[in-house]
DNA sequence: TTGTAAGCGTTATCAT
DNA sequence: ATGATAACGCTTACAA
């Protein structure tokens, strides 16, 4: 009998080696290796053998030995400012599932506007190979650096940058469609709540949002009230706005989030949503079908987002592709209540 | 034959190794390793000249040469079912957040219910030095089989598992506060939505939900409604259950969105919450807030959940305690209008 | 078909 | 303080 040890004691057990199992096969370990590729011809006999051995030894073969050996990681990053809303965590869940069912692990970073993001984007990319950045986490050159270094690098819900693939939608048509539907419905007291400065995607909106001004021939009424993407922010924004002088008859929030901080503060005032004051939103969350009035807002894609961003780096590691991709994806204007247009029943839509 | 190459055809640049850094700086790759490593003595003339060779050639360490030498990853990882809804993704945004703190990478690995799921997730033990599992991912022996390889584990939202630690939240005392207060406002039909068999979590709450009747000496009026924690599943459930002979006054949905789909359905049958019915969640995601009547529920520290999986993982990775640990998190019980307490404001309580 | 041996890029132990 | 050199565990020419 062999003697106890007790669980203090007992070491975290070392896995077996290519080299064990080939001892114990009687081979050498180039063909351990052959078989568990599954590559080359190996005689029957011989791989039986062998594959007897990595089953009685359960062995599996050690990642970095194998990827050291083979140059590549068969892992891709993905670089995101925060994962809190639904906005981010579903363009993640669309990656990491396109990405499991290549083979290939997802490594993800939250930069949570951390002061050293740099350098863990860095260091990100030397585990992968490849990987997706989010919006504004990081600058551009460290970008094109990655680019310059040769690791595959995907940038979404940003402007394209060099070296590198992009996939967005299309902020600017889809805020004009909206806009201009408000426009249409009378309104000319428009106001934005966002932060057209502080990402892509409020920007772009945020023109669209000029654009179907200029179209109607309608001067815009207020300058954008700043809010990052939060319904805190939001809420906020949108009460400094009810406050003033001038009071909004449309309130465009840059997101979902936004939008619903909006309502919160309109409610808090008094101001009845939508007979008063309308309002959109953006990204079509699930709350915006929950709340009352349901919140108009427009659809992004955000699975097929993670998941475009997946393929397009698949891509450029698969094969060897080097001029960039950049592709758009379409949007869709989801309109409910909260515009005004549809009065709000007591059965809520699917 | 050498030949220029194209730029289409260029290969990415392979990035310098140390024994490039040595030659440049005149000295042996010992030396540069232990510049970069900021380790051991190294002379000031000396450590100056190969700093500037790094510097030049702009040299990061490879990490697979790094890790396989060293033997650790500096990387963990963590399984979920399925990312979709506010209780994953936040858990998994604490854990990341934590980890990234630690220096250590994230990989992480939605099973979303597919067959290989447990293979994926031995092959993802081979990337990492510990990992978490949450709920009901993959069965208890491939985890012990991890514990038995000596890879730390730590479950979460789950009993505890050999060898393995875990993070949980008082679940069953929770389910007793919150059925005993429904008890104590006089319902004695109060049905319970989720899948007590499917989820350790829903089981407990299931579990409290019977204590507190029998603490109140009522006897359960209803066998539970089985349902997934899915809105739509929620829905269709309470939809069944309310079109029984026998009306509950009052539904405990083991989630919030199961909770939020019987909202949806008492709506549709035109049935008043919670004046002819009580509702009640569990989580505490943002939406309850925003849906009226506000959802009575309880509050599940997510993202500590996720920093504790993470704290207890890093504790396993570097000490080498052998015992494994077992916390419970608290939660809180959150009294909002759907279970007929709070009379409905016009102001939405923060 | 199988084996030998040279990488892959580090770290870390010895010498010196 | 620095340098040789043996691991680390695998893949893959090339040889036999």
């Amino acid at each position: 009998m062999v003697k106890a040890l007790s669980a203090a004691e007992r070491p975290a057990r070392r896995s077996p080696t290519i080299y064990q199992v080939a001892e114990r096969a009687g081979v050498s370990i180039a063909t351990v290796s052959r078989v568990h590729r599954r590559a080359e011809a190996v005689a029957a006999p011989t791989r039986r053998r062998v594959e007897r051995a990595i089953a009685d030894l359960s062995y599996r073969p050690n990642r970095l030995g194998r990827s050291l050996a083979r140059g590549r990681h068969d892992a891709i990053g993905i670089v995101f400012p925060d994962l809190s809303g639904p906005y981010f965590s579903t363009v993640i869940l669309g990656y990491e599932e396109a990405s499991a069912t290549r083979g290939r692990s997802v490594l993800i970073l939250g930069t949570h506007g951390r002061p050293d993001t740099q350098r863990q984007v860095l260091d990100l990319a030397d585990r992968v190979d490849g990987l997706v950045v989010m919006g504004r986490t990081i600058g551009d050159e460290p970008i094109e650096e990655l680019g310059r270094r040769g690791v595959p690098v995907v940038v979404l819900a940003r402007p394209p940058v060099q070296l590198a693939d992009s996939v967005r939608t299309a902020n600017g048509s889809s805020a004009e469609l909206l806009v201009g539907h408000l426009l249409e419905h009378g309104h000319r007291e428009i106001a934005f709540i966002g932060d057209p400065a502080g990402s892509s995607d409020a920007g772009e909106r945020w023109d669209g949002f000029l654009a179907a001004h200029r179209d109607a021939g309608v001067s815009p009424a207020f300058e954008p009230m700043i809010s990052a993407f939060r319904e805190v922010e939001g809420r906020e924004a949108a009460a400094r706005l009810l406050a003033g002088a001038r009071r909004p008859t449309a309130i465009v929030g840059a997101n979902d989030e936004i939008a619903l901080g909006a309502m919160d503060a309109a409610r808090a005032k008094g101001i009845r949503v939508p007979e008063e004051l309308a309002i959109t939103g953006w990204d079509d969350i699930p709350m915006t079908r929950h709340v009352s009035p349901a919140l108009t807002t427009v659809r992004q894609p955000m699975l097929d987002l993670g998941r475009r961003a997946a393929a397009l780096l698949d891509e450029r590691i698969t094969t060897n592709r080097t001029e960039p991709r950049h592709d758009v994806l379409p949007t869709e204007l989801v309109v409910r209540s909260s515009c005004g247009c549809n009065p709000p029943t007591n059965r809520k839509e699917e």
